[in-house]
RNA sequence: GCGGGCGUGGCGGAAUGGCAGACGCGCUGGAUUUAGGAUCCUGUGUCGAAAGGCGUAAGAGUUCGAGUCUCUUCGUCCGCACCA
């Protein structure tokens, strides 16, 4: 028996790290003749905390994806970077009096060191960080490209306001009425807004959903952030005047049963018909309570509905005729469709609902057999139109068709679709941002920059806190805000706002592919070559903001030239989250937060109360956060990478645990001490061909298929039998470590050298599996009567359904059938045998 | 309320409509060991002494055959939430 040294990971590991680093192992080459495929990870938040066990599941997925690519023979992208501005890094900075610039610095630093001790194989030449001037030079490019074609513009609107972080916030960063950040209470406040015209883009964003390959969930989510809904503009004449109340309906259908309008409380008509309302005190003070809720308020009261009616004021229904009264509600949004509806209590649980409150009729045009003085009747499908005129009769589907034909005919409304998107909040008042390139002119308004005189770089301040009047902490400095218009050389001041988080994030896939362009966000070569991103795996907490936010800047980038194709991701995939089981936890010696241990130091878990492990989510103050280096520390970090894949299924949300990934360490022991019984045949073992063959072949489909965990198994059961056989030859030896590289790179390479396998396994190409390989000579099948297994028995690999009838006669299957009659003989090649009897 | 997902051993989880529980953790018993949180071997869904039953949240259905497909119910998680 050979004698080998101990496995030692922390000597192994960096030692391999050195010699990919060295050789530039992992970089992309510029050689555009040859296959490409571009893998993309969400580059992180360089934050101060480090990596948890959560980043590296999705850098261990694409890693193996990338390293078994590359072993294929394509050219790869594998890149890595830093979305390094953002509100934590400036309030940490802050309260520490340092700046942002170097806080940032720092913790890229440490995040680096970490991912290079878990062995990922980026390029780490294309290493881009959006808080570079060389990168926020683009950003702001492409901000300017959107200025131009009208898709940036300042507008002036309620926004979200958060009191703590004092800093406006886009809706969807505002959950349940609070910040998503902080926490804080989130109020409305009335702000001049740079805002990015998405909508523009709704449909577009819809139609390329149909075009790549994502999964459905975020597909779906996608679709329903867009909310597309179609339906019918319809003007309604106010009555003594000649102006219209346009609203918006999917239900054109119901329009005989509209019985009052609501307008929202925020509806320009107030102000317009001030001197005709009668109760206009009443109104205001409605106005004034709906806008002093906040969001979270106002979806909390929204079982019980408020309003107020306008008096002096009402409307003719077009279809009929009928005055009908116009009440004031704010459970109509004015950022919707046009700010006002038409109720049709009947039909429309809000609107039955509001109904019933105040007391106002409900009328039936959609027959459903349910009386609808007493129940609401929202049902398309099954209902027949009743008092409707000439739709009497129709289903609801022929009723819209033909009353959105008759108002069009008569001019007073048209088909009309509508989207939930909204248009986006793109201005933070805060420091640690991309300064926006505008310049606001007395003489000729806002300017923007002259491209050439990008980047404007962020002033290099001591003093960046956030003032309380909402305003930008860049206002204050005066040198910098003071300027010279580039149109009219006169004095002018420069706008103060800052991006968001989100803008750097928009573009960085664009950047990997030429991140040292100083000419252009990257060259239309590279742009061709390497995009779109073959595989982009991320998060589900990214699928509607970052996912959307990024499809609308490479749609737009299309649309003007700069990039070769609409849809930036070609296939996405999310990741599950590494959860925790809670622990029951107390103070230890410095005040943290710490797992209570019993007797024997393991920490205590906590039940429910059937008894099982809660498993929530990792955080600092439930003190059940695993740190990666701890993990790395003990383990290795081979067994750490593989257990991150091995633990479940890849999209689903898992605990950790820490014996299970001491598994892990225990598997890749057994694969070193392999070499204990190596055989000097190069060729695979006649006993082991089929088993090696179906191995090769699972790993490579479970790869690609995201499939992790699985191909490890198979990998395990591979191995459990060469250690129960006794031996292994170099030939099976050098394959399990090809398959097995993608995964546990650091170990493989060694063991590879040690062995003389040659030149190092990253430039190996992938083994390929021969399907003739896989066949058995016999295999043992199922014998089943009436469904249940009775028995089995061998027989010869390939026997067709011809070839079977003569089981009839086999001794176990006669056994097995007792005698009875047989109904029916299945026999499912490969499979089993299937006996009906009576 | 709407949309989406998920319910399989003590635990994480496997199973193109075809032998449920692969693989791992944990636990049993044993071997080796001064020792073990090392290593190796054994067993491990459940009832039963065994033969043999029964088992994938519950119920129905389709099928020769259902964890898998359909319907109903329950539970659970996530997203959205007055979107007209």
């Amino acid at each position: 028996m050979a004698s080998i040294p101990l496995y030692d990971p922390k000597h192994i590991e960096k030692k391999w790290q050195k010699v990919w680093m060295d050789n530039k192992a992992f970089a992309a080459t510029n050689d555009y003749t040859r296959p490409k495929y571009y893998t993309l990870i969400e580059f992180p938040y360089p934050s101060g905390a480090g990596l948890h066990v959560g980043h590296p599941r999705p850098y261990t997925a694409l890693d193996i994806v990338a390293r078994k690519k590359r072993m294929e023979g394509y050219n790869v992208l594998h890149p890595i970077g830093w979305d390094a501005f953002g509100l934590p890094t400036e309030n940490f900075a802050i309260k520490n009096h340092v700046h942002p610039a170097e806080v940032t610095q720092k913790n890229i630093q440490h995040f680096r060191e970490q991912l290079q001790m878990l062995g990922f194989s980026f390029d780490y030449d294309r290493e881009v960080d959006t808080t570079d001037p060389a990168y926020y030079k683009w950003t702001q490019w492409i901000f300017l490209q959107m200025y131009k074609h009208g898709l940036a513009y300042k507008s002036s609107m309620p926004v979200n306001w958060c009191t703590s972080c004092k800093c406006v916030l886009a809706n969807e960063e505002v959950v349940d009425g609070v910040c998503e950040r902080c926490g804080s209470a989130v109020i409305h406040k009335q702000q001049s807004q740079w805002m990015l015209r998405i909508t523009a883009y709704a449909q577009k964003l819809l139609d390329g959903l149909d075009t790549v390959d994502f999964i459905d969930r975020v597909k779906t989510s996608q679709r329903n952030w867009i909310g597309r809904s179609e339906g019918a503009e319809l003007d309604f004449a106010l009555e003594n005047t000649d102006d219209k109340l346009r609203v918006f309906t999917t239900r054109p259908d119901t329009l005989f049963g509209v019985t009052y309008m609501v307008v929202s409380p925020e509806h320009p008509y107030l102000e317009k018909y001030k001197s005709v309302i009668t109760n206009w005190d009443e109104l205001m003070e409605y106005r004034a309570a709906a806008q002093r809720k906040s969001d979270f308020e106002r979806t909390e009261i929204n079982k019980d509905k408020t309003g107020v009616e306008i008096k002096g004021l009402r409307a003719v229904n077009p279809i009929n005729g009928k005055t009908i009264p116009i009440w004031v509600s704010d459970y109509v949004l004015m950022t919707y469709g046009t700010g006002a509806i038409m109720a049709v209590p009947a039909h429309d649980e809000r609107d039955w609902d509001f109904a019933k409150k105040f007391d106002l009729p409900i009328i039936e045009v959609v027959g459903g057999g349910k009386n609808v003085q007493e129940e609401c009747f929202p049902d398309v499908a099954t209902g027949v139109m009743v008092n409707s005129g000439f739709m009497d009769g129709m289903t609801v589907a022929e009723a819209k068709k033909a009353v959105i034909d008759y108002v069009q005919e008569k001019g007073f409304g048209q088909r009309k679709i509508n989207y939930k998107l909204r248009d986006w909040v793109f201005a933070r008042q805060r420091y640690w941002g991309e300064p926006i390139p505008i310049v606001h002119c007395p003489c000729c308004g806002m300017v923007p920059l002259d491209e050439k005189d990008l980047p404007l770089l962020l002033p290099n301040v001591k003093n960046y806190e956030p003032t309380e009047t909402g305003e930008s902490p860049l206002a204050k400095i005066t040198d910098w805000v003071n300027c010279k218009c580039p149109k009219c050389g006169g004095d002018a001041k420069r706008e103060t706002d800052t991006m968001p988080q989100w803008a750097g994030s928009s573009w960085y896939f664009l950047r990997y592919c030429d991140p040292h362009n100083n000419e252009a966000l990257a060259s239309p070569e590279a742009l061709k070559y390497w995009m779109n991103v073959d595989w982009y795996n991320g998060g589900m907490e990214h699928t509607t903001l970052h996912l959307l936010y990024s499809r609308f800047w490479n749609l737009f980038l299309h649309d003007i030239g700069v990039v070769p194709l609409a849809e930036p991701y070609k296939k996405r995939t999310s990741h599950g989250m590494v959860l925790a089981y809670a622990y029951e936890t107390e103070r230890d010696a410095n005040g943290q937060v710490a797992p209570k241990l019993d007797e024997n130091g393991n920490p205590i878990l906590k039940l429910d109360s059937n008894g099982k492990p809660i498993i929530e989510k990792m955080s600092k103050s439930k003190g059940n956060v695993v740190n990666p280096d701890d993990v790395v520390d003990e383990i290795g970090a081979d067994a750490f990478r593989m257990y991150e894949m091995f633990m479940g299924a890849f999209e689903q949300a898992i605990p950790w645990s820490t014996t299970g990934a001491r598994g892990c360490r225990k598997f890749i022991e057994r694969v070193w001490r392999l070499q204990e019984v190596l055989t000097p045949e190069e060729e695979i073992s006649k006993d082991l061909m089929v088993s090696v063959h179906t191995t090769i072949k699972k790993v490579s489909e479970d790869y690609d298929g995201m499939k992790f965990n699985t191909a490890i198994a198979q990998m395990m059961t591979l191995v459990n039998e060469i250690v129960k056989k006794g031996s292994i030859t170099r030939g099976e030896l050098k394959t399990l470590l090809l398959l097995l590289d993608p995964v546990a790179p650091h170990v493989c390479e060694e063991i590879w050298e040690l062995q003389g396998f040659g030149t190092p396994i990253y430039t190996q190409p992938w083994p390929k599996y021969d399907e003739k390989a896989m066949v058995l000579d016999e295999i043992e099948i199922a014998i089943q009567v009436n469904g249940k297994i009775k028995g089995r028995i061998m027989i010869p690999n390939g026997m067709t359904r011809e070839e079977a009838e003569a089981l009839r006669e086999h001794e176990a299957v006669v056994a097995a059938v007792g005698g009875k009659t047989i109904v029916k003989f299945i026999f499912v090649p490969g499979r089993l045998l299937n006996i009906v009897v009576k």
